[in-house]
DNA sequence: CCCGTTGTTGTACGATCGTCCAACAAGCTT
DNA sequence: AAGCTTGTTGGACGATCGTACAACAACGGG
C-alpha cells in the first residue's frame, strides 16, 4: 500500500506539460539557464523523458514558443471579440490587449529571445518563424481590412503596424521604466488613425 | 632562430581583439555558440586569456554589445551627415541606413540577441542597455527636432520611430524573404511624412 | 488475478563548459 | 647582456551539459 512512482499519462499531456514546464523554466532563468535536466526537475520528471518526446531542446524550444505565441493570439482574439463589433474598437482592443501586463512581460519575451537564437542557423526553424509571423500579420490584415482599409494597403501598413508593436513590446519588455504601456498604446493608436483616416 | 610563441600587445588593443572576436563568434556560430574556448580560438589566443581580461562571458558579450552597438552608431551617423544639410534628408538617410546590407544583418542580430538574454536577469546589463537605448533615442530627437518637429513631441515621436525602426530591422534579419529592405524603408519614411508635416 | 504493453525511471557516458593558477617568455629597462 | 615586469600560456579541476539505454512499473485487456 504505498503511493505509485509515477503516473503514466497520455503522450500528448505529456508534451503538453513538458512544453509548459519549458515555458517557466525560460521565464524564471531564461535562455541560457534552459536545460533538459532543468526541464525536468521543473515537470517533476526524469531527465530521460524530455529526451524521449523531443529530439533535442531546441525541438522543445522550438514547440514552447508555438504554444505560447498561440496562447498570446487567443489571448489577443478574445480581446478583440469582447471589444464588440466596432471594427476601429476591435483594433483599438488588439493595440492595447498586446501591452497589457500579461502580454509584455520580460518572463514572455525571453521565450521569444531564446527562439529568436535559433532561427538564424536552423532552417526549420526559420520555416517556423516565417508561418508564425505570416499568420500574425494575417489577423492584423483582417483587422485593418474590417477598418475600410483597401486590399491594395493592407500588406504594407499589416507589416507597418506589426513592426511598430514588436519595436514598442520588446523595449517594454527590456527596459520597463523608460515608458508605460499606456505610453505604448496610445502611441500606437495614433498611428493607426494616420493609417485609417 | 625561431618565431616568437606569442606577441604582447597592449591590454587595450588586447580587449579589442577579443571583443571582434566574441562578434565573428556569434555571427558565425549564433548566442548558443559562443563560449570562452572558441573565442581563444577565434582570437588565436589561449583560453585562460579571456578569463584574464573578462571577468565572464556575459561581461564579453555586454562590451561587444557595446562596440557593435557603437560602430552602427557610427555608420548612421557618418551616412546622416553624407546626407547634407537638409534635415528630412538627413533623417531618411538615417533610416535607408538602418535597412542596408550591414546593418539589417541577420548575422548581427545574433549579437543583439546574445544581448537581450543577458538583460532581465542581470541588473547591470539592464542598465547599460537602458543607457544605449537612450543614447540611440537621443539622436532621433535631435534629427526630429532639426525637422521643426516640437520639444513637447519629440519624445513620443522618437520612441514611436525607434520602435518601427526596430520591428522593422528585427523582422527583416528574421525572414529577409518577407519583405525587402526598400519596402521596409519606405513603410518608415511614409511614417516619416505623417509625422513631420 | 495475471500478463503484456509501454510510458517512465535512473544512471552511466563522453563532451564541453567556465574558472583558476603556477610556470613561461616577450620585450623594455638598466 | 642581464634582469625584471607582466602579458600569456596551457593544463587541471569540478560542474554541467545532451544523449542513450537497460531495467522498472503503472495500467488496461485478458
Amino acid at each position: 500500500m504505498k503511493a505509485p512512482a509515477f503516473r503514466r499519462i497520455e503522450p500528448d499531456a505529456r508534451r503538453l506539460a513538458l512544453i509548459e514546464a519549458c515555458a517557466r523554466v525560460l521565464a524564471r532563468a531564461g535562455a541560457a539557464g534552459v536545460s533538459v535536466r532543468a526541464i525536468a526537475v521543473e515537470a517533476g520528471v526524469s531527465p530521460g523523458l524530455v529526451s524521449h518526446y523531443f529530439p533535442g531542446i531546441e525541438a522543445l524550444v522550438a514547440a514552447t514558443y508555438a504554444h505560447v505565441e498561440a496562447t498570446v493570439a487567443e489571448t489577443l482574439d478574445r480581446a478583440v471579440e469582447a471589444a464588440g463589433p466596432e471594427p476601429r474598437a476591435r483594433l483599438d482592443a488588439f493595440v492595447t490587449t498586446t501591452f497589457a501586463p500579461t502580454i509584455a512581460d520580460p518572463q514572455l519575451l525571453s521565450t521569444w529571445i531564446a527562439f529568436w537564437s535559433l532561427v538564424t542557423a536552423r532552417p526549420a526553424i526559420a520555416a517556423q518563424h516565417d508561418e508564425q509571423y505570416a499568420g500574425s500579420r494575417a489577423r492584423l490584415e483582417a483587422l485593418l481590412g474590417a477598418c475600410g482599409m483597401p486590399e491594395s494597403e493592407r500588406r504594407r501598413a499589416a507589416i507597418a503596424v506589426s513592426a511598430l508593436l514588436d519595436g514598442l513590446w520588446l523595449e517594454l519588455c527590456l527596459s520597463p521604466g523608460c515608458f508605460s504601456a499606456e505610453e505604448a498604446g496610445a502611441i500606437a493608436r495614433r498611428f493607426l488613425d494616420t493609417l485609417i483616416s
